[in-house]
DNA sequence: CACTCTCCCTGAAAGC
DNA sequence: TGCTTTCAGGGAGAGT
């Protein structure tokens, strides 16, 4: 499910919690990617939650302790918060945070996500956070920046959007979408981009992006906001999901790039001329 | 080193 | 209807 819009959102329902006290945390089960921090009760309880931000797709909640929690959705993960008298435990529900007022649920059926906890200054020495690139919201995104990431790469565009080294944050909806809405092959190889091209992928990154967040991410199976509110943002796919179908009177397709499904349309995504 | 592929897991939908 | 197969929004790690 979430890619950066989805995360976005789910900070944005997160900020609720800002300045309450941790009463309670309940680890339900520790197998999700990685083995869920035995010791989180014990340090975050009666801590202060003072921030909650976004880095790529990664969630971080920082204590007043100096600790910061960290969420990472995977496919099918989900943060939802209810208030304490209508809590009741879901199948898949692996870890509650309890404030006062609030429950926090972390819910991942496939358990590709995880949860994670260090002290805040020591953030950057995760391996996941210090080896992503730039958010593709940063505004130090620019032509230079992407061009220096890829001018000597002979992997697809499509590829390189997902790689979360190069700009942190785009996943296969966005990263489909993106190419459409730049007119760009996703076959075409960073090498092969020119500089006109990249600056049209970058622009269509932040707007495509910008459009999405506003309106709350998509929601194609389960994904919602904390509060239970579903994201419109699917209804503006252009080519995700719509292979067989036409836009501006050209076939949408669909085929398999390192295992994930590209949806492009050939007759409005041409392939760069530029040769190397 | 750069690149490609498989695998982790569950559930929904499609196929038979 | 019910069983089997395929596929899914992410990422790590092994293999080439």
């Amino acid at each position: 499910m979430p890619e950066l819009p989805e995360v976005q959102t789910t900070v944005k329902g997160l900020q609720i919690l800002l300045n309450e006290k941790i009463t309670n945390i309940k680890i339900y089960s520790t197998k999700l990617r990685y083995e869920i921090p035995k010791n989180i009760q014990k340090i975050l309880k009666n801590s202060k939650i003072i921030k909650i931000y976004r880095i790529g797709k990664y969630i971080v909640v920082n204590s007043q302790n100096h600790y910061s929690l960290i969420f990472h959705l995977g496919m099918s993960g989900r943060l939802r918060i209810l208030k304490q008298s209508t809590f009741v435990n879901k199948k898949h529900d692996h870890f509650i945070l309890k404030t006062k007022k609030n429950i926090l649920i972390f819910n991942d059926s496939r358990r590709f996500g995880f949860i994670d906890l260090f002290r805040t200054k020591k953030i950057f020495k995760k391996h996941y956070i210090s080896r992503l690139g730039l958010d593709a919201l940063d505004r130090k995104l620019n032509k230079q920046y992407f061009r220096d990431k890829i001018y000597k790469s002979i992997v697809p565009i499509k590829q390189i959007l997902l790689n979360q080294e190069i700009v942190a944050g785009i996943g296969n909806i966005y990263a489909n979408e993106i190419l459409y809405d730049a007119k760009i092959s996703p076959f075409t190889k960073g090498c092969s981009l020119t500089i006109l091209e990249i600056k049209k992928i970058i622009k269509s990154i932040k707007k495509i992006l910008r459009i999405a967040i506003n309106s709350g991410g998509s929601t194609l199976k389960d994904y919602a906001s904390v509060d239970g509110a579903v994201g419109n943002f699917q209804n503006n796919f252009k080519v995700y999901n719509r292979d067989g179908q036409k836009i501006l009177g050209h076939n949408i397709k669909r085929i398999v790039q390192y295992g994930r499904s590209t949806f492009y349309c050939p007759g409005i995504q041409l392939i760069s001329k530029k040769r190397k």
